[in-house]
DNA sequence: AATGAATGAGGATTCATTCAT
DNA sequence: CATGAATGAATCCTCATTCAT
């Protein structure tokens, strides 16, 4: 049993070693250009090790999707919870939404989910659910009587309009000050959910 | 000569066939899992005829860019020449930028560059002059006195918002309506262009 | 007629450019790098005119042989006939083989023919008989009863080790000097024909 | 650790069957005929293993130079070393040298070297210093208060002059027998070093 | 004769994946 | 679990050659 959970943890350690380091990979490079061998290398393995874990290069693609969504939406549900109205559930939504500006290496890499999804039609409908599986637990699972009906429906808009912006500042960060940024992000979010 | 202006027509006609497929070839697969062969043979050519014309595919990706930025410049210069009043010259601006949500093997296409532009340091710079060349264009071109100060300098952003909403309806059109992606293109067109 | 015989003129000075521009190419690249554009231009065309006289490179290669043997067969007879002596035949056969370390591109040019005949089996017959009637037509064009019966049959010795010291000459020519190699190439030829 | 040595002991021997494939097909085919499937096939490999060994063909060309030499100038110290007075020291050297003659591979291996060095200004440069500390090296690590003082600078004349004839001999073995090659080499040894 | 557009075979190289250890 | 050697499919690119003009 202590071997076993030793072996469990360590196994689970690689594993989170793994995903962090393709977090980077993907959103650095692209899937199509990232490397399992440069992924190993930053998570300080060599090959055998990722596939020893993943049995390819696209399903730890989705591997990392879902362990980065349970993870944020883990995290999002907790915050919300902890908002004692809907105003400051609103609030709470919106700061979340607003923070993703500087989180570029995930809003990249949810651009080349959808980006992969796009272009392989056997892919796309399980991205799809996935994402609006995600959008329905925190519809249910947060405080629900309190929930603006349409809040969550209209995320995906707004992830959408910040991961282009998101790109243009990676690309050429003096189109568009971190304040301007910030500023837009809010006014849209207020656009979309007037009250 | 004779000879002279039929090969020159005979190569325009193919480059402008090459850029055509390459276009919806780069959009459809993406830079990097373009194929050259699928580019050519969407064209009606072979390989062979497109290093005729283009030393790499990271040369006629960036060849397309100039191309279709030139084009579309002109036909919008056009267009502005054409509104009589500021008013009009607004509205026909956005509508040229509405439009573009239907576009979306362009759009995509420009998401593609700056993905690229982001992962290829030295490329970057080029990408980032040129798109600036392009807004000082309009701006200059445009029949300057009656321009509204700010508002090509906005126009990076409008497009980075819509690029990601392009994408968002492209892998899944279920999440947004047409009508409600125009909807909001107008209201955040007129967002961030107050009067 | 006369236009005829301008044509042929202007084919036959055609095809004298591209064998020089041949010379200089296959010696300067070696046969397999040498790229008939390379040739082409530097004889001032473009391909097509190569493909007007050459049905192939290794056509044209042959060509080029036969071309520049005929040539310095011709100019070596021409020395020998005015040579009134025994002796003076020597010298003039001496200095001939001698001036040859100057000639760099002919040289090298040689040792590529060689290799390209030790590595095609069906041209090897072809170049070995070439050479062979070279040396045949020395011997019996020139002035027989006064030849030293072995004199030419040494000659492909004297040129295989001369074309391995050019080589080492063209490639470091601080490991042998001008001087120190014709001084060699004497001693090596009085070695072989003692009289 | 184990594993270390059993890994480093595999890898070590398949470089060795990889430049053992390569001395033949680079002499058989010249370093742009030779193709690197028929290097990898040779040694009983596919093209992947070949590049987990060496970055390209122009890596491995060198790479092989360099073992070659090596294994060549210690085989060489090793007799000269046993060699008991300048005389035996002497015929040693001439011995090595006019053996030469029947490894027609490694011959005309050198004389490939020279050629890619010549058409290649970045590597001569390389070429020339290794084969010069080769020199050196015979000289320094060798006997050398009983070292005829002149004598291995003069190696690379030998081997120049051996490398054109063997390649005679290679392209048309009639024109030279084994026995005159020898004689030929011997006599051309001591013309070089008289005492 | 000469041009230059287009073909297509050929070969170097990359890299996801497999497998013996 | 992890290593790293080896595989082999995939793809870029080069260039001799063909062909319409």
């Amino acid at each position: 049993m202590a071997i076993q959970n030793k072996h469990q943890e360590k196994s689970e350690a690689t594993r989170a070693k793994l995903f962090r380091a393709a977090l980077r990979v993907f959103s650095r490079d692209g899937f199509e250009a990232a490397r399992i061998e440069d992924i190993a290398a930053k998570a300080g393995f060599t090959r055998g090790a990722f596939y020893a874990h993943f049995p390819s290069k696209e399903d730890l693609f989705f591997a990392l999707l879902e362990d980065e969504l349970r993870k944020r939406s883990d995290s999002m549900l907790r915050a919300l919870k902890q908002a004692p109205t809907p105003e400051a559930r609103l609030d709470t939504f919106r700061e979340y939404y607003v923070t993703h500006a500087s989180d570029q290496a995930w809003v990249l890499l949810i651009l080349e989910f959808k980006l992969y999804a796009f272009r392989h039609r056997n892919i796309r409908a399980r991205l799809v659910r996935r994402f609006r599986d995600l959008r329905e637990r925190i519809r249910w699972e947060g405080p629900q009587e309190l929930w603006p009906e349409t809040m969550s429906s209209d995320k995906p808009l707004l992830i959408a309009a910040l991961s282009g912006m998101v790109l243009q500042r990676a690309y050429d960060p003096d189109s568009l000050s971190e304040a301007d940024l910030d500023s837009l992000l809010r006014r849209l979010f207020d656009l979309l959910r007037p009250h």
